[in-house]
DNA sequence: TAAACGTATGAACAAATATTCATATATTTA
DNA sequence: TAAATATATGAATATTTGTTCATACGTTTA
């Protein structure tokens, strides 16, 4: 009874097809490069920032206009804002006391548009 | 003093660029379409998830076997693959009691490339 | 220089979610 | 048919995370 064994082993997992499982374990990117890709997606996935970015496509954006735009509170989208800087997705150049927000670079815009084929069909 | 005034209001947000944000408020996608791409970003997002469709790029496998690779319960395991099923990213097809997983087409490759592309710079 | 204003931020709270455990289901095999 | 096995799933728990509120910070202006 192989079950009831190994629930007193360090690991209870059944292999099948061991071959495979060896090929694929060889083959998979190093585990801190998959962490980082997933950190990377979990900021495209809120609707908050998924506004805010579809926003900064098309212009750059004062803190408090973008509120306006998504019909938020300042504080909520400054919040945002500051996860998105910290992923290098958006910069901003200040003016005054007037902050400016704008897309770091178009790499936003290839993921959108691989998200957006996905989900329409 | 228009903050304190405003705090009684049914919405204290300012605007500065009444014009753009006029402008962008047009442009942006339906609500729903970007909701849906929010929960789109948010399964990828996880990095148990990630992991799988990493796997299961490399290679057709079962539960199990997925499980080994990944150094996880079954449990886990399955629950997650639930989701990407729900998301219709990944596919199925059972033989016996086994039950093999395999990507559901080649989007998944192409959000992942775009992923690496932001983290590898 | 004091008031007003745009933005940032820490703390608290609420909601969402991933994992574990126990167990159910379905299929194979002895 | 009973036992073994591969997978699925509901409930409970713990952790993460988004928003709100209050307030601080820095800049402008009267």
């Amino acid at each position: 009874m192989r079950g009831e064994f190994n629930k007193n082993e360090i690991c209870e997992i059944t292999v099948i097809h061991a071959d495979i499982v060896d090929k694929v374990k060889k083959l998979m990117p190093e585990e801190e490069k998959l962490y980082d890709l997933a950190e990377l997606f979990k900021i495209f996935g809120d609707t908050t920032r998924i506004k805010i970015l579809c926003a900064l496509l098309k212009s750059e954006m004062c803190v408090c206009d973008i509120a306006a735009t998504l019909g938020m509170n300042q504080s909520a989208v400054s919040h945002q804002l500051r996860i998105l800087k910290q992923s290098k997705l958006v910069k901003y150049r200040k003016d005054g006391k007037v902050v400016y927000y704008s897309l770091a670079d178009d790499h936003v815009i290839k993921i959108f548009e691989q998200g957006f084929n996905h989900i329409e069909e």
